[in-house]
DNA sequence: ACGGCTCCCC
């Protein structure tokens, strides 16, 4: 018997059960309800294998409790689509405005229905088909739906009036219809009319399930696409690369990398999709050494031309890994094997070179950019947001809107925080205002915490704690976090414990806002509070992520966490710590311990400072780099403010830029100055 | 007579 920990056996059992259903199917059912967050069960498929009546049962009640899915009677949409608006009903005369669209003989409507740019052109060449009788003969209706379903200028609706027309639709109108409705965005629909063809009796074909899948994917709908593989299975496409990686793509949004992994393993044969969808699985899931790794494994069995998707994935790792070196060889890579690259990839690039510290790569790549979406806009204004260049990133803004694009709120989440990073207060409660009203945009509650993050920065605290209070919506404990980490900044611990207090109510599983409390309570010294932190922390089980940084040399990027002795070169990391301290006592540094949460004696504390992970990064780029080339550093906690000032003098003792990104922002110091200005 | 997969921002 098959236990519930592998979905995918489960299946085959399930499909399987057709020799024998009275107790496989019984004990499979019962065992999906438990372990298989399902909603729709593919009751035409149970039917097919002849479930007893009690098992079925057991299938509707399934829909109840799945959070992906609402209860949602396929019969209902099916109604609703078969009272579609009407066919258009040919004209009497049609006067074509394209004198050629006057086909005389069926073969010469398909070139025809190739060249219609647009819905006018296609309405008229369908009045003809109509007129002349040509509509009987299914390749026409095939063609016509397919033409009207999948061309950029195409409209779903009309699609779906063409093909209720259609007496008995064989697998090419639904797996058109289908892939139409994935393309129009309407996955649901996409799976109901699945549904439909099962129980109207229409077999699928391996071109039926790519799209299946991808609607699936779209719906992160992982019991439905287990089913789907289960059909897969039983139908005997589980051989069709396309389908397969079709499924790797499939499991891997659902966030089953294991059951991508299986699917990929067990592949005879891969194209470049196939590693594609698995590099693009683990990038999405922020597995981005796994991806890296993969993309390495790809390149090592003979796969060096990779395609811009996948090059797209490895990008985003890169981008989040800080390895900037690597995302500049594959910007190469790309140069070298495309011609001419598209805008997603642009974008990528732009968002690696800026969120890797080269914000000035990042624009070089923005500026030349052909063509722009809203999000290469996007990534362009947060880019010049978190380097501290708000005026520039609202220029960015503005020559958006001059090129007619609407923007939205995700935007306008960059755009607030560009004014938040650089202090430009009026400039951003006046962009929340004109969103309102010209845009048309509702604040949405990330919005808000943008505002009050822009509030608190400035050290208008009292302001952010009003707006919090007469905020339509209730307060999230993001808001919250915005409030608290002001209050930090701004050493004010009435209103942190405010903060604190309310963000503890709404989430009091996350470590780092114990910490930030514990920090506002360090600094003033009451050590007994932060005593009292720290036990709560550990009543409730919580501790802090270690604070890791990231340091690129020769393209490969090393890790190092507080105190960490696990490097092979430690020995020398640790010496060239030494000879730092030994100078930058010359320039006047003193640690400053204010911060550290542990109420031990000076010299501890000091200790404690001095192996942040930060400097043991420093120390070893400053070994393996030359003179007076950037050292770049990604962190995954913000720094504190001993090692902004350490940062600041070795940059200027040793001759060295050195670009820090923390978690919120970047860091570019420079003669011993940090471009941040104090807003971190 | 026709077709399927992989990719960008918070």
């Amino acid at each position: 018997m098959v236990g519930p920990a592998d979905p995918i056996a489960l299946v085959r059992t399930f499909t399987f059960a057709e020799k024998s259903p009275s107790w496989a199917c019984k004990a499979s059912i019962v065992a999906l309800k438990s372990s298989l967050n399902i909603s729709v069960v593919f009751t035409t498929f149970i039917c097919s294998i002849s479930i007893p009546s009690t098992c079925l049962a057991s299938c509707t009640t399934l829909s109840a409790r799945l959070p992906s899915w609402d209860a949602c009677d396929s019969r209902m949409i099916r109604t609703s689509v078969l009272q579609q608006t009407p066919l258009l009903v040919a004209q009497e005369d049609p006067k074509p405005q394209i004198p050629e669209l006057r086909p005389s003989k069926g073969q010469e409507c398909f070139p025809l229905l190739q060249r219609c740019k647009s819905m006018e052109e296609f309405k008229q060449v369908h009045a003809q088909i109509l007129k002349l009788g040509f509509d009987w003969d299914s390749c026409h209706t095939g063609s016509l739906v397919a033409t009207c379903a999948l061309s950029n200028w195409g409209s779903m609706d009309y699609a779906c009036s063409i093909f209720r027309q259609i007496d008995e639709p064989g697998s090419f109108e639904f797996n058109t219809m289908i892939r139409g409705h994935v393309k129009d965005m309407n996955p649901k629909t996409a799976l109901f009319l699945y549904e439909e063809m099962q129980e109207r009796g229409v077999k699928p074909d391996n071109f039926t399930y790519p799209s299946l899948l991808k609607a699936c994917a779209h719906l992160s709908a992982l019991g439905e696409g287990i089913q789907i593989h289960g059909h897969v299975f039983k139908l005997g496409f589980e051989a069709d690369l396309i389908v397969q990686n079709s499924l790797i793509n499939m499991y891997g949004k659902c966030g089953e990398i294991k059951l991508s992994c299986k699917v990929f393993e067990k592949m005879h044969q891969r194209s470049i999709a196939s590693w594609s969808a698995l590099i693009a699985a683990y990038a999405n899931l922020g597995m981005w050494w796994e991806c890296l790794r993969l993309f390495g494994e790809m390149g090592s069995v003979g796969y060096w031309r990779a395609e811009e998707s996948t090059l797209v994935s490895v990008l985003s790792s890169c981008t989040h890994l800080g390895a900037l070196g690597l995302g500049r060889c594959t910007h190469g890579s790309l140069l070298r094997n495309m011609s001419g690259l598209n805008v997603i990839v642009e974008t990528s690039l732009v968002d690696m070179y800026v969120r890797c510290g080269s914000l000035e790569n990042g624009l070089c790549v923005f500026h030349n950019m052909p063509k722009k979406n809203q999000l290469s806009y996007s990534v362009m204004i947060s880019g010049l947001a978190i380097h501290g260049r708000g005026h520039e990133a609202l220029d960015v803004f503005s020559d958006m809107l001059k090129e007619g694009l609407k923007p939205d709120a995700v935007i306008y989440v960059s755009v607030l925080s560009a004014c938040s990073h650089a202090g430009l207060v009026n400039e951003g409660l006046c962009w929340f205002n004109r969103m309102k009203a010209e845009h048309r945009i509702e604040p949405t509650i990330q919005l808000y915490s943008c505002v009050v993050d822009l509030m608190g920065r400035a050290g208008m605290l009292n302001e952010a704690y009003e707006l919090i209070k007469t905020m339509p919506m209730k307060p999230n404990d993001v808001v919250w976090r915005c409030l608290l980490s002001a209050c930090k900044v701004h050493q004010d611990l009435e209103m942190g414990e405010i903060a604190g207090r309310n963000l503890f109510q709404l989430n009091p599983h996350n470590a780092s806002d114990y910490v930030l409390l514990s920090n506002i309570y360090a600094l003033a010294q009451r050590w007994e509070d932060v005593a009292k932190m720290r036990k709560e922390m550990k009543h409730k089980g919580l501790t802090q992520m270690p604070g890791f940084s990231l340091v690129e040399v020769k393209r490969k990027v090393h890790k190092f966490v507080s105190d960490d002795k696990s490097h092979p070169q430690w020995n020398a990391v640790y010496e060239m710590m030494h000879q730092m301290e030994w100078q930058l006592r010359f320039e006047g540094y003193s640690a400053d311990t204010s911060q550290v949460l542990f109420n031990v004696d000076e010299a501890e504390k000091r200790q404690r400072l001095s192996r942040h992970s930060q400097k043991l990064a420093m120390a070893f780029a400053l070994i393996h780099t030359c003179q007076g080339s950037t050292v770049r550093i990604v962190k995954n906690h913000r720094m504190c403010n001993d090692c902004h000032t350490y940062t600041g003098l070795i940059s200027k003792i040793f001759n060295r830029t050195i670009i820090v990104r923390d978690r919120n922002r970047f860091h570019h110091f420079k003669d011993g100055t940090c471009s941040c200005r104090g807003f971190w």
